[in-house]
DNA sequence: GCACCAATGCAATATTATAACATTATATTC
DNA sequence: GAATATAATGTTATAATATTGCATTGGTGC
């Protein structure tokens, strides 16, 4: 699990996401285009989730014609697709992906104080959901777990909710 | 677990959601107003999540004055608060509970095919959630699982997806 | 060049949810 | 039962999120 916390040299998970990022649509033949990038670089600028609409103004103060709701969207899904990040459902927001190639599954730890989303490695819990699902015939395509409470950190700082 | 497929009683499901929310409203004095009632059974009038605006215009065929969206939301509010219903993000929808009292946890195993939500029992997958919150020193307010795939009745019928 | 297809631009609109404030109903006290 | 307080609902408007449909651009292969 790496280290999302403020302290951590966060310029360096920007950079390998957007190397993960080229490397797969090499591979795949996938076209990353500037907009696609832009938009993952902006997903990037921190581990909050963050909305369709904030990307769409962020993208528009960095100097960019601002770009119409489908623009964001079409790269947000096509980064969906290819597992690049996930969506929060509860949020409205995304959030970037560590592993490339698991789009199907996206287990996170949403702090209600700092809103920083961890996301946790699969095989924590998806065995249990496995099971669950085993026991009633049922064949999984994408199990998402949003767990929302109180991050270590925040924990330490923040007296009472 | 219940059972929940098209063979079922489902008028007994209702009877019975019904008589929980009355019960549990009785029991902490909260007022089981009708619009909060008309709301519950349509949530409830089957096991497939439903949108607040189809809700609504269940609502109002039913003869009701077409209710204003804030009308619905408060009912559905009221009942989210108590544990009556759950909120499935994924979908913008609301589906009944079966045991009120959990309001912070739901897992549902969700049929893309026939889109009936089942909701599994928390002890399935809690354990490994919070086992998983743990190591991160994360302390848990709500935890909610959405698993989307095919459901044992729709693997039998459906060829493929 | 030309035909094709993917990607993007653009305008309009759909869908989901909430804010703000007025009104009504219910309960409590006197 | 009137006076008051509080909770619930009604009403209007609007915010926030997301999509549709169609025009345009841009690269790719022939």
């Amino acid at each position: 699990m790496h280290n999302i916390y403020p302290q951590h040299n966060h310029q360096h998970c920007i950079d390998e996401a957007l190397l993960r990022a080229r490397d797969l649509c090499q591979q795949h033949q996938l076209k990353f285009t500037t907009i696609r990038e832009l938009v993952l670089t902006t997903v990037w600028s921190s581990h909050k989730p963050i909305g369709a609409y904030t990307i769409l103004e962020k993208l528009a103060k960095e100097g960019l014609r601002r770009p119409a709701p489908p623009t964001v969207y079409r790269a947000l899904d096509f980064l969906l697709d290819n597992g690049l990040i996930h969506r929060i459902a509860s949020l409205n927001a995304f959030v970037g992906c560590n592993e490339p190639g698991h789009a199907h599954q996206g287990h996170f730890l949403i702090c209600r104080h700092c809103q920083v989303a961890l996301e946790l490695d699969t095989q924590l819990i998806y065995p249990a959901i496995s099971a669950a699902a085993k026991q009633q015939n049922f064949s999984v395509d994408t199990a998402s777990l949003e767990v929302v409470g109180c991050c270590a950190r925040c924990s330490e700082t923040v007296s009472n909710d």
